[in-house]
DNA sequence: CTGTTAGCGCGTTCAC
DNA sequence: GTGAACGCGCTAACAG
């Protein structure tokens, strides 16, 4: 089990040099002879050595590394953001650790416990229980309890209570451009579909869509209103329910682009075309937007700037240097062809 | 910039005990007086304690983390093989170090001596050089430099002189199934479309194309076998050229689901109905696979498999243990609506 | 059952 | 410009 590690002694003896000289080179901190360091660098590269970051870590008390919790890795939503996050914090000279809680709760916990003891510098929490509207009281303390040692970033999720350093997507907006747009297409029934009462975003979509559509004096109708999911499988049930209604709307808001597909691939396979019979958006602008036939039109989170927001702020935190409390990135309308103008 | 942690010594002052007393409650090593136990306990969550991994690390020699090196997360072949060999490393008491090198050789090396600093008992390469069929004589230097400090297991990929542990998907038989398929269903004219020369996935399946192909009798034409890449934009790419050609395949083989997407759509916009006009098969079952219209008929991967045998393999190896130098996981076919009998 | 001590690998004083 | 010594937080070994 033990493994016969190479150190700057052995490195040191080889070099007959000390150990702090060694250091010294590795570190670039303090000046050496430039024979000495040549010789040096000779030995190091013959065995290949690489110093411990662990040992180097336990010292400086920073190890470079942030953790990253987030549901699902097989999301394009989170796989895309994580992988611009993480380009970022490299780039700043973080590596990542992830964190997949599957959506569990005592997952989240395990992690958080862990990402501790790790000693990473700092966490950016990308979804789990920041996602809830409803704050668990236990979760909220064990929050705090982390805050407290460790800088937390929470990005599109909030905890109430829970007094953090936030960067989010400006939903609301994303929401109203694309009700104005259905509007603008002359549709006068439109639904909001998909999503999860007591989850946050879908809480502050659903009410951007209700205030929109009323501010447009046109009707919000209950049976237009469907609760579901965020996966394809929960556009498909929601599509489902939508083909039942006597009177179904002419336009569909999803609450985000995989249930937008999962929305058009029922509507379709029972013969209502998108956008000829009903038009789609979706939300998120995940890479499969553009693809899935007819292409959705939908508002695109900017996953770049969510990302290096989040992580730039993180970094300041871990710092101590003073970041905003709360940054809003915008979206933009991402058109393409899954709604039409409205014709009876 | 200094944290100030708490440590098993204000632990054990609080406790009027010994820090070797909170250490053994902590590690369960070692009998303790219930008592003692107890009061230990209580000053332990009183300050939310929790032991530096770190530490325990640079002591153990083992640091417990596992790197995995792969193109890009966001690539959902990738996604999902990741997420199961995660939850099954975390089960055997692992946590996971992603490595997202974005195709670029360089990031491959910076990674590998980062994960070699960070001290990880094992590296999971699931992509990247070990693709590439011809193999760069430094990279494989560098790859035996690694493999002599930490294990290595490779999944669907392999370095020439690199003598590493593999895991690998039954590429060839997964071709044949598809090719068989197709010419069960009467296809006679059947072209195999995206990948990259050099690219030993690619190579591979190719060449099993080929093979079955000409085994049942039937013609290779060369204007059906079109390089590409992996993702939706080669297969768009390449069904643009399928267009072009005088005699068009029946059916075409995709070198993965994503190319197969990117060819359906792109042949389906321009009048060609899947599968009524062509038929079409992917590879993979990645999860899109089941809900791009009109269903993707493919193979599986068996990512559960694949990911938990890699994983064992590597801790058989960290652990010292005996491991098959080789383990081919079986594919199977998963039939859906992408392709139908051809009928002139 | 419990305390004392030493050392994991490294970097940083402080002398020289 | 270089070396000796200490300490980061923890646990194993050895006494008691």
């Amino acid at each position: 089990m033990k493994k016969e590690n190479i150190t700057i002694y052995d490195i040191a003896k080889e070099a007959n040099v000390s150990p702090a000289t060694v250091s010294r080179v590795l570190t670039g901190n303090a000046k050496v002879r430039p024979q000495t360091m040549r010789k040096i660098v000779e030995v190091i590269e013959k065995y290949n050595f690489r110093p411990n970051s662990l040992a180097r870590s336990l010292l400086y008390k920073q190890s470079k590394m942030i953790g990253f919790i987030l549901p699902d890795i097989n999301h394009p939503f989170f796989s895309t953001l994580v992988q611009k996050s993480e380009a970022h914090a490299l780039e700043l000279g973080y590596t990542s650790f992830l964190c997949n809680t599957m959506n569990s709760s005592e997952n989240e916990s395990k992690y958080l416990q862990s990402l501790i003891e790790k000693q990473v510098d700092g966490i950016i929490y990308l979804g789990g229980r920041i996602n809830d509207t409803d704050t668990d009281e236990d979760y909220a303390e064990e929050m705090k309890n982390v805050m407290k040692r460790i800088p937390v970033v929470f990005v599109n999720g909030q905890m109430a209570g829970v007094d953090a350093h936030i960067v989010r997507t400006d939903e609301e907006s994303g929401i109203i451009k694309l009700v104005e747009l259905l509007i603008n297409l002359n549709h006068k029934k439109i639904g909001f579909v998909g999503g999860l009462k007591g989850i946050s975003s879908t809480e502050v979509k659903k009410s951007a869509f209700i205030k929109t559509i009323k501010s447009k004096g046109l009707e919000v109708k209950e049976e237009w209103v469907l609760d579901g999911g965020f996966n394809i499988e929960s556009g498909e049930e929601v599509a489902a329910q939508l083909l039942y209604l006597r009177e179904r709307p002419t336009a569909v808001v999803c609450v985000n682009d995989l249930v937008a597909i999962g929305v058009i691939k029922v509507l379709t396979k029972f013969g209502l075309q998108v956008p000829e019979n009903i038009s789609v958006v979706g939300f998120d602008d995940v890479y499969l937007a553009k693809y899935y036939p007819p292409g959705i039109t939908t508002v695109s989170q900017n996953y770049d700037l969510l990302g290096q927001t989040a992580i730039n702020i993180l970094v300041d935190l871990i710092n101590e240097k003073e970041a905003e409390k709360e940054t809003v990135v915008p979206t933009s309308l991402v058109l393409r062809d899954s709604c039409k103008i409205y014709s009876e």
